[in-house]
DNA sequence: GGGCGCATGTAATGAGTTACATGATTGA
DNA sequence: TCAATCATGTAACTCATTACATGCGCCC
């Protein structure tokens, strides 16, 4: 839980920063890990204010528009080393959207279900491809790894799903789930 | 998206049911699956009601609670079979907040990060067993396969931890993504 | 009589999304 | 002059969660 506050927290840890350059930081480098939106960010940096866990000071270079840089306050870093402990500590629930379907395979055409799981695959492979071609990065060595956990992941959901597929196209299942 | 609306409406195709019902079945059989609430469970059928995907009629058995049965119309099949396709199709974002924690592993102490991490490795052991050890369904062929999808990347996952924490343990990793 | 099972929900809360609103500067 | 970049957000909406509310019947 609370995930969004942790990637701020700990974004804001390194140095300071506002709120338009962390979303794009996320934008930019971050995209393989998270997907939060750019309401979603300032909304956050606001809640962990009105908490107490950063401090806002409004900055302005020339005639730019001003910004409001924030920074993690003591009472911040330990919030901040609360949620990553609890973090690491918890394992994700791997309960995926996607088995809701699979549940109801049985539901489709043997022939529609082939093609749809196809697609399903192409995605998984491009996004693995895409994973696997990752820069190694700048920014933290735990980024590697969690684009490695990702990219592990993502193999591993390939493979089953490349199996499925055969399974599927196969006239007569002789044993496993049968389809 | 709407992996809410096809649960429900994939189980009331096989068989009309009222919330309560519903509720129970999730609880007792697809938790490996979902973890859909009760309230969720019943907004879902009004919902699904309000949009005239599916019908209610109102029966009382001797005098139990008066239950409310809900039953899929034509319009709603069409719709089931859309959003079965779409789900079908779809490959899930692999995104788990589990990740945020990673990233800023070098914000913990090694000694620590390896302890928090060896919970979420227990944590996923113990999640693998029990869904191998699940019996094998009565509902539907599709169940065991989504339960056998889960199971997959459970272990994917378990396997990938074990080597992260045997490589946080070590003293000085000479390859690899650098901790 | 007390608690569990059956059966319905509501209310409060919170988190996240998309689309929209605003306005200045800079570079082609 | 037009588009992109910088920089702030708000508003409306959806979805889900937790905790609470209600009431009857059945069994011990």
């Amino acid at each position: 839980m609370n995930e969004g506050e942790l990637l701020i927290l700990g974004l804001l840890m390194t140095e300071s920063r506002h709120g338009y350059g962390i979303n794009e930081f996320i934008e930019r480098n971050l995209s393989r890990v998270t997907d939060m939106k750019k309401p979603t960010a300032y909304a956050t940096l606001e809640r962990l204010c009105r908490q107490g866990y950063v401090r806002v000071r409004t900055e302005q270079e020339g005639n730019r528009p001003p910004r409001k840089v924030y920074a993690v306050t003591p009472s911040g870093e330990a919030y901040f080393e609360e949620l990553l402990h609890t973090n690491l500590a918890q394992a994700d629930r791997l309960t995926l959207g996607g088995d809701i379907g699979l549940m109801f395979l049985d539901h489709a055409l043997r022939h529609d279900a082939l093609a749809l799981l196809r697609q399903r695959l192409d995605t998984t492979e491009a996004r693995l491809a895409e994973m696997e071609h990752a820069p190694r990065h700048r920014f933290g060595l735990g980024v590697d790894l969690a684009i490695e956990h990702h990219a592990l992941l993502l193999a591993a959901e390939r493979d089953w799903l490349a199996g499925l597929v055969r399974r599927l196209g196969e006239p007569a299942p002789p044993e496993g789930p049968q389809i």
